[in-house]
RNA sequence: GGGGCUUUAGCCAAGCGGUAAGGCGUGGGACUGCAACUCCCUGAGCACCGGUUCAAAUCCGGUAGGCCCCU
């Protein structure tokens, strides 16, 4: 049996290209790794693939709620062990997707969520008091004292009994990680085009579908594409200056994703080559069975 | 031809005689519940030449670029 494969990088780089055509090889099924394609209604803004593009490839993970729902981590991770549990009964191989590590290295590490029961945000509470209680509950803590939206975080762990002594860094599946990326010159000029791309096929009308509802979401407010454009509808920003806000977010959303699996994920990286891609469906072959010999 | 204003990092910009704020971008980094999130780190010696002064981005003179007004 294969083992699990995952398939990282920057937005843009062709990852759901190489994903479709893997499945294809391996007998694999596709499981989204992005936190924002799990969401109904948002196609556009977030590349999701369309069906004529699965070429009859399973697609799993995608559109699995309504935008106004609060998904998390918490959810991604059992849906997505679930997942992978259903495919290899199947003996298939899962094939992971997406740009958001951290939803893969929860899903695939041992990373601990407990159910909690009530969050407390803290209000009355300094960055600085809730710092000392984090070091005192566990001195190897390295969240910043300015990150309040972790501070807050690890203090309801601290609360809730689940105490974060362990770093999560044993990974409970056999899998390789294929990370896709290009020279970060030629990333940005892909995103730059991709946003206006987005903008003359409907973005604008995607988002404003939203925006007529009153829906003020976590996932519209914070998904790149829709925030900006809120902005443009709310009165704040020229259609312009939203557009160059999408891209702005965009380029320093990927920057951050390229240090996210550089440090955080085992990656074998593969240059995309945009003009014979299958130049580039073979090197990842290639890696999948180095790696298959070795367990 | 004459007069006034202006010139600080890739961009915006503070500074008004005592050894260059800040913002943005860029680059690097952190990462167990908003993760397309949140947070951290990162640069110049002040257009140029000369003068005054213990000390000049800051004052004086000249040169060059920019802006405006007059003839």
């Amino acid at each position: 049996m294969l083992p699990i494969i995952v398939i990282v990088g920057p937005t843009g780089v062709g990852k759901t290209k190489l994903s479709i055509e893997l499945a294809k090889l391996l007998n694999g099924e596709i499981i989204n790794a992005d936190s924002m394609q799990v969401y109904k209604g948002l196609n556009i803004g977030t590349a999701k693939v369309n069906s004529s593009e699965m070429e009859g490839i399973s697609h799993h993970l995608l559109d699995i709620c309504e935008v106004d729902a609060n998904y998390t981590v918490f959810d991604y991770q059992r849906d997505c062990r679930q997942k992978i549990a259903e495919i290899q009964s199947e003996n298939k191989t899962p094939i992971i997707v997406g740009g958001t590590g951290l939803y893969i290295k929860a899903a695939l590490y041992n990373y601990d969520f407990k159910e909690e029961e009530e969050f407390d945000p803290c209000s009355d509470k300094t960055n600085a008091e809730l710092y000392k209680i984090i070091l005192q509950a566990d001195s190897s803590s390295n969240i910043h004292p300015n990150n309040r939206q972790r501070l807050v975080r690890a203090y309801n762990k601290i609360i809730n009994g689940s105490v974060n002594t362990q770093k999560g860094n044993s990974p409970l599946y056999n899998f390789v990680t294929i990370g896709l990326t290009t020279p970060r010159d030629n990333l940005y000029n892909i995103i730059n085009n991709r946003v206006d791309t987005m903008i003359t096929t409907g973005l604008i009308k995607e988002a404003e579908f939203f925006y007529k509802k009153g829906i003020r979401s976590k996932s519209l407010m914070t998904g790149i594409g829709y925030k900006e454009l809120y902005e443009y509808f709310d009165g704040l920003v020229s259609l312009d200056v939203a557009v160059e806000n999408i891209k702005h977010s965009s380029r320093k959303y990927a920057k951050r994703q390229d240090t996210f699996f550089k440090h955080q994920l085992p990656v074998s990286w593969i240059e995309t080559n945009y003009q014979d891609f299958s130049k580039t469906v073979a090197e990842a072959i290639t890696i999948i069975k180095k790696e298959k010999e070795n367990f």
